[in-house]
DNA sequence: AAAATATTTTAGGTTTGTCTAAATTTATTT
DNA sequence: AAATAAATTTAGACAAACCTAAAATATTTT
């Protein structure tokens, strides 16, 4: 099936809508996109007639199957694109999404697949969101807060809660990215601050503010 | 300025016109983009209020310094999408112009600045033809027939005048595509077939006919 | 349960980019 | 130079995706 760029966005939209919770109202994606509730109307008949949500006038919609298959194809796309856009042409993980939100409607089958693994069938896009595979299934994560994380367990970091700049300036400051292997050594019953190891790294002391921000996924 | 995909569509086509005529004209263009000549028309309007094209009616149309200017930038992403595609992603050079049809649209300069360097700014695509730097300066590549190839001379393959993929197939079984550093080390005078040598390969053969398809450039 | 409020849909327009068919203008023949 | 042919433009429509304003339906409040 041949999309548009704004269908997708739709799909997409009510994808991530539904997350929270299983009926999706009209208002709540008007909002998403930024555009008007009539508009979306409008769109809704056309997702219907496309066979690609249920939807019942007045009361609601969701994506059915296909629907759903289809967003994830577009997420699929969109996180792949922000792993290389980080990985490979060294864009921080917070400029990223506006350049991948465009390069998510190139439609090629071959093109994602040949991308996926030149850049090595990666799980988790620089966010810590999970990639869904190729059949549209989303890896589990086993992410926790990294002040949880056991003494002297390595954890992979997987996500950061705040995403500012300050944040970004401090974690750069301290070596810290997606993916970094990181340990706790210590923690400072004090005020619950935290020696951590970085690989390659020597130790230092991180926040608990700071900490709690940080997530990570260990086996 | 901000175009729409239709506009650069429009915009690079004129361009294309414009290398074989100064002045490009209606109907030429429709074919071109595989559309009517009313269209065409008005888009000219439209082009011409963007003052990108110079036209007038019934007489033809050109594009202007900033139209001019405009067509480079779209031709310099579509031919670094295009590199990328086959250096990055190992897309046989046959392949990737649909796809690159699409890239190209992506309007971030910073994902073309990253890109560039990332893929060590290319001069040449896999075409063979020459990517516009930033300032749609267009590098002069001295390219020459393989066949004029002076004796122990290396070359760079440039571009392939015959893109079948017959030879394509025949390229690959040599090991030779844009980029491979070539060297005649002899001309036979009985059928004009040359030994060549490719870097890290045996020397091989290739007749006359081959040759004349491949262009190489030397400094 | 009636009134008030909020949400959603319909009705009718707009813009972009396309189209067909008819009218103009330019070019070519005779 | 008049007639014919070709190219180009105008006029009027259409689909996609959006809009505003008004009508219809749901929900909440009193």
């Amino acid at each position: 099936m041949n999309l548009s760029t704004s269908e997708e966005n739709y799909i997409k939209s009510i994808y991530h809508l539904q997350l929270a919770a299983d009926m999706v109202n009209t208002n709540a994606l008007a909002k998403q996109l930024n555009t008007k509730a009539a508009s979306v109307t409008d769109m809704l008949k056309k997702l219907k007639t496309k066979k690609l949500i249920q939807y019942e006038r007045y009361y609601g919609f969701k994506l059915n199957e296909k629907g759903t298959q289809t967003a994830l194809s577009i997420i699929r796309r969109h996180r792949l694109w922000e792993f290389f856009l980080v990985s490979k042409l060294g864009f921080e993980w917070d400029k990223v999404h506006i350049i991948a939100e465009e390069l998510e409607h190139v439609s090629s089958m071959e093109l994602i697949k040949k991308l996926d693994s030149y850049l090595g069938n990666p799980k988790i896009d620089p966010h810590g969101d999970p990639i869904p595979d190729v059949n549209g299934k989303i890896p589990v994560i086993k992410q926790i807060n990294l002040f949880k994380l056991p003494l002297k367990k390595t954890g992979i970091v997987s996500s950061v809660g705040n995403q500012s700049p300050q944040m970004l300036e401090m974690l750069k400051h301290y070596g810290i990215g997606i993916g970094s292997q990181i340990k706790i050594n210590k923690v400072f019953d004090f005020d619950n601050s935290l020696e951590i190891k970085l690989a390659k790294l020597p130790a230092c002391i991180i926040s608990e503010q700071v900490a709690k921000n940080i997530f990570v996924y260990h086996d």
